[in-house]
DNA sequence: ACTATCATTGTATCCGGTTCCATTACCAAA
DNA sequence: TTTGGTAATGGAACCGGATACAATGATAGT
């Protein structure tokens, strides 16, 4: 019998304590417990040292959901993403975690692989408020956000609304600067790494190439885009095909999308014997951790990742605690000059 | 008063609408929505219609606490960490994150930034099961989490029990060949970089570097000892002030402790005016994205990072649908041979 | 001793869903 | 018309907590 009841025991004690059982094994009524447990200073210290006596005898931890439930809050900020893939992600999640924590807040980063379980993540009342870094998310979508009153930033585009902010890179101006320095240092023939399509960050590089161009009075058909597509191997082969089509004016400094698209085309340049700076000057954009590293060390622009996670914390805790508007910020870029660009 | 209506309208719509809000409007009770929604074949095709139509008009979307605390389940599988930096961590995510979706299950990351913050987060009922890798998480918790019936998966120590798994990498082995292959190299006196001392894999590599040096009939005495803890700057000093102290039989190969530690050492050696791998052979571990990119080219251990995410999911499966024991995996890695060893 | 006051504790409701079970409506067979 | 059966819907309990409010008990003032 013993050890029936035993076993008993074992199985009972596997599920998990509520509220409730701390209650009957401390002699108190469950609002009692609650009130010990969370700080109210109304539980007579004797009767909160058995309560907590009992609530540590039964392991005992408040289920979330029944808690966030009733109390309409999660204390919790979500960041919500299609992709922790790339060095920027974890820089960025890395800022907004140390912040985040700092205002006593939890995180949660929650990576939906389809819209709909994106969209119901968001609008499950999981977390207080939201940092969006997910080009999926359109401008319906942020309505509807907006109408059920959950506070977000978007990361990837400039938006704003009663309870929607935005904090973005200023990437048209810093390729306009990026492509003024490489007229700068002569070059009169440029090529463009274009990354994807549909990707606004690609979109405000290309224009800012652009318009540099213009500006300078050169010609836009005097210039070269290669499909980069922001990857490391689709740039190679880009480049390597340029290469082994190139005209009698070649073409003597590139802007690439990316940094990954940068190195892909200095490698298809190494591979065919060629040099940088020597042959071809080339800028990327984001600067990664591989860029001070690689041969040669990649000129590129930098973004300020750990300021921009910063704003977002502080931008959208201002949103939560506050009935006022939310806002764009625009952050600028610097271009670190390295050794892949040179004088024409 | 019509303003004043309207303006009434606005923010009792600015509250999120429930199920018995688009119930009221379908005229139907919460049941039956509920039953709609959810596909629950009993409703009438033109009363799920009318709901549906309900639902989307409100903007609807279910409220994931009360689903979740009434039927026991999240659907969610958590990763928890103490920490998202360094690029180990997000080729983790990027493969759990796949593998994950393809269950159909959704994906939530907590960051806690401390140990109660953590535990609360782990037993308050937010997933369906967990995968930690967490170094603050002991035996004593783990206990906590068996006995809430939690499944959990390790994976920065071996650990088993009832609804508890672990996959880690067979550090020791890894570390024993990766020395073995300096010796065989000619190289007879050795150096480690050494991580945490609280670190686990910190001292199944050392362990492993002492052993084969035994093995081999050499004396540990011999042996040089630096502390490099896993970074660049701390491991660019220790071996720039060893480099200075170095005796008439200096070691002429060094293990670091991860292939952070390897960039500094070799990093200290080049600004020295020395070279690698000509004077000093240098060994890493972990086989970072930047490890192919430096200049050399770092021999290091790779670890099958993907297989470690993909299995961690498989088996965290296995523990919410059998009823099945947790089991211990060890993976092997794998050296990769590149520029920075050579002959004695 | 009686009562007002305050410190504690208990009761009941609610949060937003799911789910079991009862109820209703409808139709065909007797 | 009655009955039986099934399809569709509604009612109510429940999940685990928080919280407003009621109730209790103790203490002190008169």
């Amino acid at each position: 019998m013993i050890v029936i009841k035993t076993f008993l025991f074992k199985v009972i004690n596997l599920k998990k304590a509520t509220i409730k059982d701390v209650a009957q094994l401390a002699k108190v009524s469950i609002s009692t417990v609650s009130n010990a447990l969370n700080g109210v200073n109304v539980v007579k210290p004797q009767t909160k040292a058995r309560i907590l006596k009992a609530a540590h005898h039964l392991n005992y931890s408040p289920n979330l959901m029944g808690k966030q439930l009733r109390s309409g809050q999660t204390n919790t900020i979500g960041v919500f993403t299609d992709s922790v893939a790339g060095p920027y992600f974890y820089q960025l999640i890395e800022t907004i975690s140390q912040a985040v924590a700092a205002k006593h807040y939890g995180l949660s980063v929650t990576l939906a692989n389809n819209h709909t379980a994106l969209m119901n993540a968001l609008l499950g009342n999981t977390c207080d408020g939201a940092i969006i870094f997910d080009h999926r998310v359109d401008d319906r979508d942020l309505e509807h956000l907006a109408g059920q009153g959950i506070p977000a930033v978007m990361l990837d585009r400039p938006v704003s609304g009663e309870r929607l902010s935005s904090i973005v890179f200023d990437s048209f101006n810093e390729s306009y600067l990026a492509t003024q320095y490489l007229l700068k240092l002569g070059h009169r023939r440029l090529g463009y790494l274009a990354g994807y399509d549909n990707n606004r960050d690609n979109h405000e590089r290309f224009s800012g190439f652009q318009q540099a161009i213009l500006a300078a009075g050169l010609n836009l058909e005097d210039m070269v885009v290669l499909k980069g597509l922001f990857e490391e191997k689709a740039s190679f082969e880009a480049m390597q095909t340029y290469l082994t089509t190139a005209t009698a004016q070649p073409v003597t400094a590139f802007l690439a999308g990316n940094d990954l698209s940068a190195i892909g085309a200095i490698k298809a340049i190494q591979a065919a014997g060629q040099h940088v700076p020597t042959d071809y000057s080339v800028i990327g954009f984001d600067d990664i951790e591989i860029a001070s590293y690689f041969q040669p060390a990649l000129t590129t622009v930098h973004n300020p990742i750990a300021q921009q996670a910063q704003l977002a914390v502080t931008e959208l805790i201002r949103l939560l605690t506050t009935k006022q508007w939310g806002q764009q910020q625009v952050l600028p870029g610097e271009l670190k000059l390295r050794d892949s660009t040179a004088q024409c």
